[in-house]
DNA sequence: CACTGGAAAATGCCGC
DNA sequence: GCGGCATTTTCCAGTG
């Protein structure tokens, strides 16, 4: 079996303890959310429907993000380039 | 170690089998689906685009049916119950 | 904006058709396998482990081994015992 | 349709925008975590094996050790080579 | 052959 | 406590 050399080794623990302290934090956000659910319930909001209204306000801004992607290959499979891209998008 | 009695044990197999056999079907028609799209490249279509349609007419299918969902999501958050839903539907 | 001409519009069209009619040919043994755990499951069978022993099956030997061995150095650098390692596949 | 007193329509305006603060942040990790991975990986590391090492460590061992028995079993039923066998080969 | 994006699988959570 | 659902994570094909 082989083993890592003193300063691999040291390196794999800094690595390690660093992304698990990023994944303590993450986790400690994905509480403060739930939180904030728990408390908005218990104020009379219903924690499903604001779930939704959330999700949806995120996937307008994907969409507008995607809306261009969708462009961008639409007009790859028409043949146009880039350049002609700007222009088009100038010329609105 | 506890072992399975002879019975149970056939029963995981034939159980074990099935799931695999309803995999491999899986697998072949995914394979199937990228043979349709590499056809359809070789015939002078845009693969990429064509998987971006493909999609579209998915999510507005699926769109369609979250509608309801979100409908009655926010139906709920208003203290409407199914039978007022039903109601307000046949009223349209 | 460019045109398909009648033919390859036609051509597009078939060929949507034939991706989708697979697709949704693969959600239904999709659905089938899910059918498949659930029973197990009503029959006594643990659903998670039946899904692990499965994708065990479905690997290759060699390369499990290989990526096994590489994460046996890290455990060791990190001064992981013999018997958390000995459950770490299983326990994904 | 009914409408939301001003005073509660604020208190909604407030909620939504701290969860979507949260949720900005939490991204933010979750790309911070990405970055660490791909660093550790251009270092030189498994990228897979540092994940499965990082997973297992966040393990409760006794739910792991019982799980396990479990697979255990159902690999002796269906004849498959126990996990020890395996790791007497990749270890040392 | 490494990277990226998208599909599939696994996990965890919420309601009954 | 279980089933359904949403989120998260993992995997894999396609691309440069």
């Amino acid at each position: 079996m082989t083993t890592l050399h003193a300063q691999t080794q040291q390196h794999l623990r800094r690595i390690v303890e660093q992304i698990e302290r990023l994944e303590d934090e993450k986790k400690a956000l994905t509480d403060d959310i739930k939180d904030k659910y728990a408390e908005a319930k218990s104020t009379g909001f219903d924690a499903k429907a604001l779930r939704k209204i959330i999700s949806m306000r995120k996937q307008d801004t994907d969409t507008r993000t995607q809306e261009q992607a969708i462009i961008d290959v639409y007009m790859h499979a028409l043949g146009m380039t880039p350049m002609e891209k700007v222009w088009s998008e100038a010329a609105e």
